[in-house]
DNA sequence: GTCTATAATGCGATAGAC
DNA sequence: GTCTATCGCATTATAGAC
């Protein structure tokens, strides 16, 4: 008797998966360039080689794809935790700021679909506003920290900076994409040196 | 004989730059509720009461129509000078930060349509290029001149200051159109402070 | 200037054969 | 699971009557 029975059933399964993984590494690429809106199912289909209704098959609705692509999107982009026992929280996102820059797409994803997300009836409005509030709430907690460690500069209103850290993220990555003369990682790291003093050594 | 002929020739242009305005003013609100992409000409004409085709009588095309969308969107937040006698720097953006946040519809299209230029071919990309590239610059000038005035803090570099500014703002729109408990003028404020001293009175 | 009619294309989604 | 065929509808844009 197997003491593991997915083998037996990983072919399919896995085939399946695979598949499903192709769609959503391709309409990662549509969206990216072409946003939601402006992106189709035929383009989908047509990058990964099948016809549009088997794609329907995979995702039964369009929505459903741009779901599946966003979650993606967090993996593509995770930070990991924001503990660590090696850098500071300044330096974890100044780190994730240039990893990103080098990810092809990911940036241009984000920002169109970011923008879209505020207009009626957007199927993804909801994870860009729970996003929003987890990130808030995240780097809250951070600054909390370092103001308890001693290293917030006086007069920050933690919320606020917070909001702040996370727009002034987005906000520099639409002007990357439009000029890539913009040094995204280093007007970060000036304003999280604003707020935070240095770690002492 | 008349010394002003103008008014023999008012009316009729008058009246088409009136319904060209009514246009401009319905392709307004569409494109801010449903981006440039999802918003259709039907949409808008329907909004002025009209047909689809009539409207093409005054916008040859779909991209003309949201050009003059955009300029209409500066006429409407236009900050006025950065000059002025009366208000500093960092007082004109935040005024103008509260606002923009009363005008209807005004954050909404600007974000929505920012999001959509970093897209293939969208008819406005250039738009957003110049406008950034201007804001870094105007922005720039007004730091220097406070840093000659000995109000700009030890250590802050004027170039990323004024990209940072404008990614702030930017970003916080989006923020406050997905949760309008984020104080937009204050995170500008805060941003400002840390970066410009009061100005002594 | 405004309309109807329509061209020409594209869209997301469904039905059903294989 | 994949396809062809197609539905039903929307889209931008053009032609031409009035």
């Amino acid at each position: 008797m197997d003491t593991d029975a997915r083998p037996r059933r990983r072919g399919p399964y896995a085939k399946s998966a695979e598949r499903r993984r192709s769609i959503v590494d391709a309409a990662f690429e549509v969206f990216a360039a072409r946003g939601y809106q402006g992106g189709s199912l035929q383009d989908v289909a047509d990058r990964v080689g099948m016809s549009q209704t088997s794609l329907l098959h995979y995702f039964p609705s369009k929505a459903d794809l741009l779901v599946a692509v966003l979650n993606r999107r967090d993996v593509v982009a995770d930070t990991g935790p924001l503990e660590d026992e090696t850098r500071d929280f300044p330096t974890i996102l100044i780190d994730q700021a240039r990893f990103n820059e080098g990810v092809p797409g990911l940036i241009e994803l984000y920002t169109v679909l970011c923008g879209e997300s505020v207009t009626e009836h957007y199927p993804a409005r909801d994870y860009f506003e729970h996003r929003f509030a987890r990130l808030r709430d995240e780097y809250s907690a951070e600054l909390r920290k370092l103001e308890a460690a001693g290293r917030l500069r006086e007069g920050v209103d933690i919320e606020r900076a917070a909001s702040s850290i996370v727009a002034l993220w987005d906000g520099i990555q639409t002007q990357w994409l439009l000029d890539d003369s913009v040094d995204m990682a280093a007007c970060l790291a000036d304003y999280l040196g604003l707020i935070i003093r240095p770690s002492a050594p």
